[in-house]
DNA sequence: TACTCTATATGTAAAAGACATATATGTATG
DNA sequence: CATACATATATGTCTTTTACATATAGAGTA
C-alpha cells in the first residue's frame, strides 16, 4: 500500500470545511462546541469525528472576527456550556462559503468524470 | 464586505486538489510542469492558474514517492523540459484519490442541499 | 541590449492541521 | 468513598501545507 493510510486524503482532512459547517449548524440552530463536534459527523457533512481542538479554536476564531457570539449557560448537570449563535456577518460569510464550495463541486465533479473516462479504459 | 477577498475559501485554494489532477492528466497523457500548470486550468479543474512553486514541488516529491518517473528532454527551441509519466503505484494512488473526492463530493452536496433548505426561508 | 516567453527549481514566512494535554463538573460503579 | 467515565472547554506545540518571492537559464523579438 502507498502510504495513504496517514491522512493524504481529503476525506482524512477535514478543519477547513469544518468552517463553514459549524457556520450552517448554527445558522440551524444554536449550539455549543461538545454538540457541534458530535452534529458534524451525525449530519453528514464530514466522514470522522472532528477534533476537538479545532472546532474549538474555529468557535473563538469565528466570535473573534463577528461570525458568531456566545453566551454561557450554567446547567443544572454538568459543565457549563457557551452557547454560540450567528449573527447577521456569520450568515453573509456563510452565503459566500456555499458558493465557493459550489465552484469547489463542480471542479471536483469535472475531476470524476475524466477519471472515468480514463478506468473505462 | 468581511474578510473573504484574501483567500479564505476553498476556491482560492487548491494545492492539495492539484494533486490527484496531475496524476489524472498525466494518466491521460506524458507531460511536464509548465504545461501541467496550463492545463490545470484549462481543463476545468481549478478556477486559477496555480503556483508553479507548488506544481514543480509535488512533481519532484511524487517521483520520490514512485507514483510518476521523468526524464529530461532537450529541445530544438527553448530550455529542455522534465517529461513526466505515471507510473503503476501512481495509477493505484489516483485511484484512492478518486473514491476519496466522492465522499468528498457527497459531504459537499450534503451540505449545499442543508444550505439550499435554510437559505429558502 | 533589454525584454518576454518558456522552463525548472528553491527559500522562507505564515497559516493550517494533528495530536497531546490541562481543567472542571456531575454521574455511575465497584 | 475512591475511581472511572461522560460532558464540556481550552491551550501547547510540532509538523506540514500553502503563499509568495526569487534564482537560473535558453531562445526569440523589439
Amino acid at each position: 500500500m502507498c502510504d495513504l493510510a496517514k491522512n493524504k486524503f481529503p476525506s482524512g482532512r477535514t478543519p477547513r470545511f469544518l468552517q463553514p459547517c459549524i457556520l450552517l449548524l448554527l445558522s440551524q440552530k444554536k449550539s455549543y462546541g461538545y454538540k457541534l463536534i458530535d452534529n458534524l459527523k451525525k449530519e453528514g457533512f464530514i466522514e470522522t469525528t472532528p477534533d476537538p481542538g479545532i472546532v474549538y479554536r474555529i468557535l473563538r476564531k469565528f466570535e473573534k472576527e463577528g461570525f458568531v457570539k456566545s453566551n454561557w449557560i450554567e446547567n443544572d448537570k454538568g459543565p457549563a456550556k457557551r452557547i454560540y449563535s450567528l449573527t447577521q456577518s456569520g450568515k453573509s460569510t456563510l452565503k459566500e462559503w456555499s458558493k465557493a464550495i459550489q465552484v469547489k463541486v463542480a471542479n471536483l465533479n469535472k475531476f470524476l468524470e475524466e477519471y472515468k473516462k480514463i478506468s473505462a479504459t
